[in-house]
DNA sequence: GACGCAGTACCGACCAGTTGGTATGTTTCT
DNA sequence: AGAAACATACCAACTGGTCGGTACTGCGTC
């Protein structure tokens, strides 16, 4: 709304910060107002003067991480490729990459959220599942221009695209567990083989 | 430890069943002492006479979690099968089928509570670790078996078995977010279609 | 261009309720 | 009797959230 200072963030900005950073690490419940504040640098006045709750702050992060993510892959390079397939996998290999340093540091934010409220707050829910699920869709059009050239059956773009979101997931979940990349990236180099056996079996029979 | 009556639990399964339905639900963050108390029909003193601490119940209920999960899957008739690429399909459509009702029905309960935790308590951490890696080590061997008979180079069955865990835990994100079982569903199915190319590939070569 | 005044951004003390945890019973079984 | 299995009462710390107040910024007006 208001237009940023050249200099330091807005103390909005700072808290929808802290909350990326702080619930990746800890989780939303385990994630108080005043470690909040104290991460972002900021009173629980001016929290409450931003955010009418605690979850009012959850959505707001949820959109936040949209937007970043979004800005984050429309750069990537892959999207030049002519060929569908080489952008699909252009996006995985993108994926594998991002993956290093500490699970804080390579996990979805949104996915870590709607795992502990998504039976308690609906509208953190539902922030978190367009934030996924509008992700997917991004990746719909080369799916089903790499079904169509390929003459790929049995399947449909939208559900290989959420496919694509349920192996990072799911590999993030394990590597968190175990405390090491090692099973997120194994999972990606997974999906990758399914997609390429998925297009390349189509194209050679 | 001690021998249970015949008819009802002792208050500590009660506490350990309460304990997988309530984190199921709500995550363990949210999920207070006197929540799980109130749950088990037992007070705060019968709480804190069986376990030490919060993070202790955790600990043990993720092992008590390994154990039923191990009775429910050592049970399979899937495991008569002389194929071993039948074996594998036969435990990935029976996940498939498990996925129905609520999300507090169906999803995995160290797979939850790890993601909460695995910063903040190393000891529950380890437990879920051990939970997931442990059912994974369950499916090594058919996986072996088939790679084998196959031919099939390029990975391996610990790298496999790992990856079914990370589909698995990967859909029920997707569920919860959207609230409906298909997302999960669609994700297995993505996964046997994998490991159908993968074994069948191999196999017409 | 000084003035008043409204609106926004933010502060920090404070509230009632809840948290995990303890200390001390009382019952029940062997 | 004595130990294990619970129950009751309670605590200090912390929870999300409220409240009255302040500093600053713009804006019309005389």
């Amino acid at each position: 709304m208001v237009a940023e200072s050249l200099d330091r963030p807005s103390a909005r900005d700072r808290l929808l910060a802290a909350a990326v950073a702080l619930v990746r690490q800890n989780g939303f419940g385990a994630t108080s107002v005043n470690a909040l504040c104290g991460e972002a640098g900021v009173t629980k006045g001016a929290f409450f003067h931003y955010f009418r709750s605690k979850d009012a702050l959850g959505v707001a992060a949820a959109d936040h991480w949209s937007e970043t993510t979004a800005a984050l892959f429309a750069g990537g390079g892959w999207h030049d490729d002519p060929n569908p397939l080489a952008r699909i996998l252009g996006y995985i290999d993108f994926r594998e990459q991002l993956i290093t340093g500490a699970p804080a540091d390579y996990t979805c934010f949104v996915g870590t959220m709607v795992q502990e409220i998504h039976q308690t707050s609906p509208a953190i829910r539902e922030a978190c599942r367009h934030s996924i699920f509008a992700h997917a869709e991004t990746l719909e059009a080369d799916f089903a221009a790499a079904l169509a050239a390929r003459g790929v059956t049995g399947t449909t773009a939208a559900s290989l695209a959420l496919h694509t979101q349920a192996v990072l997931q799911g590999g993030f979940i394990l590597s968190k567990a175990s405390g090491d990349t090692a099973p997120a990236r194994a999972s990606i180099g997974h999906l990758r083989r399914y997609v390429v056996l998925l297009f390349e079996k189509a194209s050679r029979q």
